[in-house]
DNA sequence: TTTATATAATAGTATTACTATAATAAATAA
DNA sequence: TTATTTATTATAGTAATACTATTATATAAA
């Protein structure tokens, strides 16, 4: 399980945050549990999205919140793990965005449009997590998403379980796909290829025009659209 | 164009060399017209693929080819120009494969066929250009590719036409698609996935297999098969 | 109150990503 | 042929990055 509804502040009104639960190895302090830690996962969020994963340092980062280098050190071992942090938690938030909306649904069919949408969509900032702002978030997944793990250390990293929210997520849709045509082959390439799909065209569509067929609207529902034809035809 | 065959050394046996038509922009010299210049290529694509594109660095590579630093920095500005040369490279040299593998061809299905099994297959070294391991750079590609433009400067590096072998290349194959069936609506979108995906899957075959189906035989040939399913399945 | 823990402030190091310059060697033009 | 340009090598040097270490201070828990 990946998250969990925790009570904040008893004495105000009941405020229930979304928390989501994140493997240790990829901090050296969890910075759920300070200020601190929570500012750095906030302007690291903010510094990346603006700037890019390749300008984006420590210092500047410690600049941003007005602490030091060192004090960032002391939450993340480098920025890669801070990445992959990022990374992971998205993949965690939407598990759990996909339980919940999907949760009421019966038709296998009606279910994996609602997980298309979801992946092909820019959230807006769900307010129950205050430190961390999905939809720039998201902006990062499609630029910097595949940077966690097209390194030399995947294979120690993937040991470390680093990757498990994406995975347990692939698992999801496959099952989903699987619950529409229980005959189809490939369920869990084909999972990952939407999610991945659902990235790479968003950021041709912006980007790199030529590369896609969406290119006047800039409108992401064209992504579903496109989405939804390739699934569906493929597991007919 | 990019490409064209040149005569080598005339004085010995006819020796016909593919040469890869590159933008200027790409480079301050052309590695092409020096024993450094390509030995810079050479070195560089060996580098890169054992050690990552990250821990790779000019001074690395000016100690491998025996040369200093400054000696590479004439012919590259910096290291992220010289994967973009390497890719760009490498989609020329596709495209020629494809022109090439085609030209014969008259089905467009199993025109189609054949570029989706050139663009997933781990080529052999094409002994045709002495200076580059095309078996290696596919290696580069599939790990490294998509950093040559998911940058924070990925539409200057357009507007210079940095990304038209990519592009030319996805037309090509869009075009074929179109040859399949002319209603199909995302040509681009499904020209760019098919490429995409073919290297994704591969990434993950190896390294997280999880993300797959064809975790087990490790055979790029199911990938092949996902990914004429995929397409075969959406142009109908 | 003692002890542990988190933060802040400061310093310092090795490596990276460059730029600049002078000396030598090779190629080309007058 | 010599003079001139051009390419290479060698050497230095700089600013920024990616860290580590140390000490002082503030806060919280035992």
């Amino acid at each position: 399980m990946y998250f969990c509804l925790i009570k904040d502040q008893p004495r105000l009104a009941m405020n229930l945050e979304v928390q989501i639960k994140m493997n240790p190895s990829l901090y050296l302090r969890d910075p759920e549990l300070s200020e601190l830690g929570k500012n750095i996962i906030k302007y690291s969020i903010e510094l990346i999205q603006k700037n890019g994963f390749e300008s984006f340092t420590f210092k500047k980062l410690a600049e941003a919140i007005g602490t030091t280098e060192a004090g960032v050190y002391r939450y993340f071992e480098n920025k890669h793990k801070l990445l992959v942090y990022l990374v992971s938690w998205y993949w965690g938030w939407l598990q759990f965005q996909i339980n919940y909306q999907t949760n009421n649904l019966t038709d296998p069919i009606v279910k994996l449009k609602k997980v298309i949408k979801i992946l092909a969509s820019n959230v807006e900032d769900d307010l129950t997590t205050s430190h961390v702002d999905e939809s720039l978030l998201y902006q990062i997944l499609i630029s910097e998403g595949s940077k966690a793990y097209l390194t030399n250390h995947v294979e120690q990293d993937n040991k470390q379980q680093f990757f498990k929210p994406y995975k347990d997520l692939c698992n999801t849709v496959g099952e989903m796909i699987l619950a529409c045509n229980t005959k189809y082959k490939y369920p869990h390439s084909l999972s990952s290829t939407i999610i991945e799909v659902a990235h790479l065209q968003n950021f041709f569509m912006y980007h790199l025009p030529a590369l896609t067929d969406m290119s006047k609207s800039k409108d992401e529902k064209e992504i579903i659209n496109y989405l939804e034809d390739l699934v569906f035809k493929s597991i007919k």
